[in-house]
DNA sequence: CAGCATCCATCTAGATACTG
DNA sequence: CAGTATCTAGATGGATGCTG
């Protein structure tokens, strides 16, 4: 037994884990370097089209800092930088292979979800209108 | 084939998706519910030590909206509103149970990384000592 | 090319007080 | 009991300018 399934420490410590990884940004560049393999800095920054530098930056440095990925400098001008999943990066990528295709497949029943609960909202709002 | 695997706008959507859903208080409520069947307003609050009412009301309010819990009122005094996963809710609960173990078997790769990757820090601040 | 530093708008989370 | 309303500190994220 690894462990307890009502462990609520254990449990704050795995959400504490998740809500780290499972940010958008994140989520998007495993993806990317799941799909593509290693990149170097500006392929991940056209790959995730929308992000600033800064976000870019913070957010491998965080990946980098949690082990899920490995940043390479090659000594060389201009500079080349390369990023690479970790074993452990891989291994996350699998386990949300789950939630990915949970999304994938439910995305249109949350978006019928909402446009239901917008409608009921709006009948309360103008009961007699 | 349900999905391109690499088509970038659905990437957008199931990440926006899984950010939503992957916040702190989102997966701990899901555990608590999934754990413990069916849950009042006050034992969810109970179970999330340290959430606030404001953001169990607003995190559940969301996952009503999206789906992942229904919402009952009973008319009776005291109040008694009763907080239920959907079948929307229990799958998603089910697709991170790949998440969660992996959080649970390597958190401490995670920690230790993040330790190493602290004590190379610190190397570099202090060069020669 | 691959960043870092800075400023700024916004969003978030929590504390507090009040209500049916 | 189960909320709502309000206020505020802090985190978040983007734009900009500069560097080796």
């Amino acid at each position: 037994m690894l462990s307890l399934p009502s462990d609520p420490e254990l449990d704050r410590l795995v959400v504490e884990i998740i809500g780290r990884v499972a940010d958008k940004w994140t989520l998007l560049l495993i993806e990317i370097l799941t799909e593509r393999g290693d990149c170097r800095f500006g392929e991940l920054s056209r790959a995730c089209e929308g992000i600033s530098q800064k976000m870019l930056t913070q957010t491998l440095r965080a990946m980098e800092r949690d082990g899920l990925v490995t940043r390479t400098v090659y000594p060389v001008v201009p500079p080349k930088v390369v990023y690479a999943l970790t074993d452990l990066g891989l291994g996350l990528s699998k386990a949300f292979c789950g939630v990915w295709e949970w999304a994938e497949s439910n995305r249109e029943a949350i978006l019928r979800a909402r446009a239901q609960h917008a409608q009921r909202q709006s009948q309360q709002d103008t009961p007699a209108g």
